[in-house]
DNA sequence: CGCGTTCTTGACTGCTTTCAAAGATGGTGG
DNA sequence: CCACCATCTTTGAAAGCAGTCAAGAACGCG
């Protein structure tokens, strides 16, 4: 990490959960004082190793990170990306374990997220974390498992754009992308010899520009068109199953 | 359906959650008392639209379900299966709403599922059965992301014996199979003519047999060695995330 | 027995992968 | 300030897995 975290990127992070459920005063002080609490990682460092045993959930402040499987012959899913804000390894069970491993992509920062105690606010603030992370999960089945290579990337960029823009991350029509194409190949159930062809191709098409780790969309109108891309899951507050 | 649920099915559905957590007598006893309020659909019926209210949670008695998202130019990408014994549209939020559609793929049988007012451990069971259809999802994404057609097929042919088992249908190397081969092409991102093909060609490499609604496991340890399923995430408890 | 659904098969197309190698990029140390 | 190295991106040619289209066979239900 090149500067310490800065403390108003932190309150940016939290934007996110601030925006996921009303919080009384008391709630909103527990989580801007365990943000004041800071663990840095750098890149490619693990965070939870699957099957083992979650101590601790965290409240992601800064960087990108990620859930992934490994397969035994090497092939790498990743399942879910983690962005400011997002919490990690959180659960409402005794004794939990981890589902899958959490890595960090580039340098991160992140802080303990605070017990739910007795506040029933935080909790639900919890449980509405933990909808939303479902959704996307449910996004991405249907992202990998149905939509073309083209469709999978416009509809995994606006997904990300929509996500970054409530921790004050870019605009919806540019924002970094902190990550190789590798990566990106990795979450979409493709090769990064051929994610790097469609990225040319939909520039060629005037669709987007992937370039020195940001992303433009030149043409969201024709983007939505192309993907699936309908549902704002991002910010609003998800209740459901 | 053919013939009213039996009484001696119900509890055979039941009993996944029996295993799933230790319930007191009291708890048990409102599971049973609420699987004799039955509810019967066809198959095709929709037992949840996506982003529609969700008023009440059910337990699958009989039959299964499945959880789908319909694009908009008609591709179908089924997410989960419902088997009997799955919690249907459990929640823990306030105004709940259906994240997904859910419809039957056979004739069904299902109950209300009680609330876990005071009850903590029916609390604990809920919680419980929700992580482990997190691990499925899960699974579900790295196996449409990241296995060829043969090992999709397999791996989740050995994850539905292994859910079928604890519920008393079937064994781990036959068991009923009550959908068209092109429910499952859309449950694991291929069409139906491909796995009609990957059928019949696993069946002439002399690994398994689809025939009549049944599977036979012909070569279990290869089936195993073929796909990448190893984790036994059925009928054990999951606590994580 | 007849009809609709599901399964099966063949030929052909094409999206995506594979393999390999060259180019760009960025950080590090001399 | 530049050389160097590791990592990442880009490109081409060829192969392969899976999709598409179409039609006939089998199955199950009424």
């Amino acid at each position: 990490m090149t500067s310490p975290a800065a403390t108003s990127t932190e309150v940016f992070a939290l934007n996110r959960l601030f925006q996921l459920a009303q919080l009384g005063e008391e709630d909103t002080k527990l989580l801007l004082v365990a943000a004041k609490d800071v663990r840095e990682l750098r890149a490619r460092e693990e965070i939870f190793g699957e099957g083992e045993p979650i101590k601790q959930a965290f409240i992601l402040l800064e960087g990108w990170a990620c859930r992934v499987r490994i397969l035994r012959d090497g092939r790498r899913q990743i399942l879910h990306f983690l962005l400011p804000g997002d919490l990690i390894g959180m659960c409402f069970q005794n004794d939990p374990t981890a589902l899958t491993s959490v890595m960090a992509l580039t340098d991160v920062a992140m802080c303990p997220a605070p017990q739910p105690c007795e506040s029933e606010s935080l909790a639900q603030l919890y449980q509405s974390s933990r909808a939303q992370e479902e959704e996307f999960l449910l996004r991405q089945i249907t992202r990998v498992g149905r939509l073309s290579a083209q469709e999978r990337i416009i509809d995994w960029l606006l997904e990300i754009a929509d996500r970054l823009a409530p921790v004050g991350i870019g605009s919806t029509d540019k924002f970094p992308l902190p990550v190789t194409q590798e990566t990106i190949a990795d979450a979409l159930g493709l090769t990064s010899v051929h994610v790097n062809r469609m990225l040319q191709s939909m520039w060629r098409d005037g669709l987007l520009r992937v370039r020195n780790g940001m992303v433009t969309i030149l043409d969201r109108a024709a983007c939505r068109q192309l993907s699936d891309y309908s549902r704002s899951a991002s910010s609003r507050r998800i209740t459901g199953v």
